[in-house]
DNA sequence: AAACCTTATGTTATAGTATATCATTAGCGT
DNA sequence: ACGCTAATGATATACTATAACATAAGGTTT
């Protein structure tokens, strides 16, 4: 791992130790070794990859159910996003940022799981939407997944 | 089951025979099976759903494993298409249309499974290539899923 | 019809993702 | 130290999916 990759990632940190303990909730040792792991790797990873993660790069013995659970807290702090559609995880990618962010999407690769995460022109999410209503349904969230290739993965 | 959905699966089918013979692909029994299952039950069934499906309502045994072999000739026909999002299968929509469709884009109840086929404009897709193209990457497929809900599932 | 080949289906094993439940441990306030 | 709550561990289990090999069904050739 690059000297960067790590600065990045503590930082990274810092930030959400200070936003959970603005929150009054806990970031514990494993929950930062779950974010460390997404953070480091740089892209989307599972939760059994996740153990696989800290196993090996964190020396941490960590069972994949504490990873889910664990997971599922992080995303309730937007700290992660879950990626139905690959079925893995991200560290949210604006940790950093102090903004608040809204309307995230994101561009999957479906060869190597790197995540981009981007923001769609309002228009077009609102003439998504718009079609969306048109057939009587609507969007479940405006969190929107992409299948996609990215620039190393293309065919 | 109303005798018009009855009616509908039927001439579906017929449909989707003279469509394999046209190939020169065949649409056994058990491929019929599965087809009218997903025409009749008009939501999207994830496999084993369909094997149950078969069971209660077509007196007809099919293990999993040829559901999926079954589900994998009909995607290839055009005949269904796989949802990755919601893990499930739904029939085309466009089985009785004569013209060919392309770029199809599903809306999925998230609570029901109802399945919408709707086609979105050329431009809303050409813009969002555009902002994905921006973040260097691809999108996979034209054929995009977004997770809904439909008008009896709003909260 | 018999032999043959190809396609379809059955069977079994196994991997990956995910959730539920109960037991144990850690952190914190009194 | 006691006791409460939150966090983690451990185990079982369900669902989705694929691989590999065995058998059966359908056509074609002779």
């Amino acid at each position: 791992m690059s000297a960067h990759k790590a600065q990045t990632a503590n930082s990274a940190l810092k930030q959400a130790e200070s936003l959970c303990s603005s929150r009054e909730t806990r970031l514990t040792e494993k929950r930062k070794q779950v974010l460390t792991g997404l953070l480091e790797s740089r892209k989307a990873l599972s939760a059994y990859e996740l153990t696989a993660y800290c196993r090996n790069h964190l020396g941490s013995e960590l069972p994949a159910m504490s990873v889910y659970r664990i997971l599922e807290f992080l995303e309730g702090e937007s700290l992660v996003h879950r990626l139905d559609l690959a079925k893995k995880y991200v560290a949210c990618s604006h940790i950093l940022c102090e903004h608040k962010h809204e309307l995230p999407q994101f561009l999957i690769c479906k060869a190597c799981y790197k995540v981009q995460e981007i923001s769609i022109r309002k228009s077009l999410i609102d003439s998504l939407n718009q079609s969306v209503e048109g057939a009587s349904f609507r969007l479940a969230s405006q969190q929107l997944e992409f299948d996609c290739f990215c620039e190393d993965c293309y065919e």
